[in-house]
DNA sequence: TGGAATGATCTACACCGTATACAATCTACA
DNA sequence: TGTAGATTGTATACGGTGTAGATCATTCCA
């Protein structure tokens, strides 16, 4: 194995293990067997090896050999896979049968994107505090574009669409594991909490609702339910746009 | 002012000037004027102070007085207000006119919370990073309910769609602010960028668009616009089943 | 007037990322 | 086979971090 993933690795580990903050350049040489400065030649620096560490969890979703997903939930990536609702990879399908449609095989993105962030904790922020343009990442978004391009998006939209959907997913994902969703009484550790002095009819409408603990597993399917829903409709709306503007031509493209 | 307000201040300003590395124990104490020590008694640890930054930023968003929005455009929060491409703030009336439909409401919350984020670009990431429970986050959240519940969205959903609301916006901001949403080749400071072997197909078919640069604010306009889709989507669903179920009857609260 | 509480200070500790200088090992070519 | 060059690891050191602990000043209430 190549020194630098042997690192990744590490660093990966200790964040799984101990939290973000764990991971040092000091903790992940030590880990390795080697000093903190033996690091450099191989990540450049502690900003370069936390790109590393989030492409290497996109090489979790998407092996190595480019668009074909893995071939079950325990085809080597990282240990056992607890809990996942419905698929094994982004893209699975039933042996033998067609390729999916793009709402299964975008449902089944979402949800690998989702439990690669429940897997790793620290994950859905970083995406969020650094530019992610690992060769991973791009192989990612070309399988989205291919989804969406299938689904009837006129290409115009394509780039948005990928972009709302990785916004959705990721943004789920940090803010289940940042503690966002979280109610404010099942953080008692600060004195935060303390309620606004002002009225709050909001919250007095919905204190039934708000009473109820929440299915984060159902509210995420929900979610991607919206999406798919948002992606039809721009379908929809551009098959009749076209079907207005050119009643029975081929369609050139335009500029 | 109290000593707390003024300690939030200095570590706000500091991030805006030098971004949110450079705010640390002792850089806040300094420009406060005081020992870096000194700060714990009134905000408790460096995490709790990043906790009470972002709860000044939403104090920006709904100023003091409870739920009704700032006068106009320039109403106090904290100095010029440039470049806003819409309304001023979240809830804003032509005066004089009726209360704001929940679209407009909703459009106005959101362009709100990313103008802070634009104000503030280290925000973003913190919102996912840390569990979001402050007094003026509280506020925001209660007037989100009331457009939803205004909008016609079942009880049932709606702190669903106040979250997915949130997470978009946030999300969009973050994504701006942290680069992801850059191209890479705008982002040449690193050996990032290269791209992975395999075909992608999904690039090639779009070559054209992902060519031409991306217009972020009617981006985030476009975004806002299929959100409030889903919410309409939402309401319809709900008022179609409702009247099968109850064909003319008054509605009572169900549970 | 005398505690007690609050706020601020000083010192110190363990840890952080990494610049710099140097040693060891492996590679390629004469 | 010998040697130059590159690559990889080590040792040390610097300036920075958050914060525990002890101490001192001020203020407020009994």
């Amino acid at each position: 194995m190549d020194r630098r993933d042997a690192i990744l690795d590490a660093a990966v580990a200790i964040a799984d293990e101990r939290g973000l903050d764990a991971v040092s350049m000091r903790s992940v040489a030590e880990r390795v067997g080697v000093t903190p400065m033996a690091l450099y030649p191989h990540v450049g620096s502690k900003a370069a090896l936390l790109d590393g560490m989030i492409g290497r969890l996109l090489g979790e979703m998407w092996p190595a050999d480019g668009l074909s997903p893995p071939a079950g939930p325990g085809s080597g990536a990282d240990g056992p896979d607890p809990a996942e609702p419905a698929t094994g990879g982004p893209g699975a399908t039933a042996p033998g049968a067609g390729p999916p449609d793009w709402r299964t095989q975008l449902a089944a993105i979402g949800r690998a994107g989702r439990a690669i962030a429940r897997r790793h904790p620290w994950a859905a922020s970083l995406v969020f505090a650094r530019p992610a343009v690992t060769p991973d990442s791009v192989r990612a978004i070309d399988v989205v574009y291919g989804a969406l391009l299938a689904a009837g998006v006129p290409a115009q939209q394509v780039p948005r669409l990928e972009r709302l959907l990785g916004t959705v997913v990721f943004g789920f994902a940090a803010s289940e594991a940042g503690g966002r969703f979280g109610p404010p009484e099942s953080n008692p550790r600060s004195t935060r909490g303390l309620l606004p002095e002002g009225p709050l009819p909001g919250h007095e409408a919905l204190a039934d609702v708000l009473a109820a603990p929440a299915d984060w597993d159902a509210e995420f399917e929900a979610d991607l339910a919206d999406l798919a829903e948002i992606i039809e409709a721009t379908a929809r709306r551009a098959r009749s746009e076209q079907r207005r503007d050119r009643p029975a031509a081929d369609r050139a493209s335009p500029g």
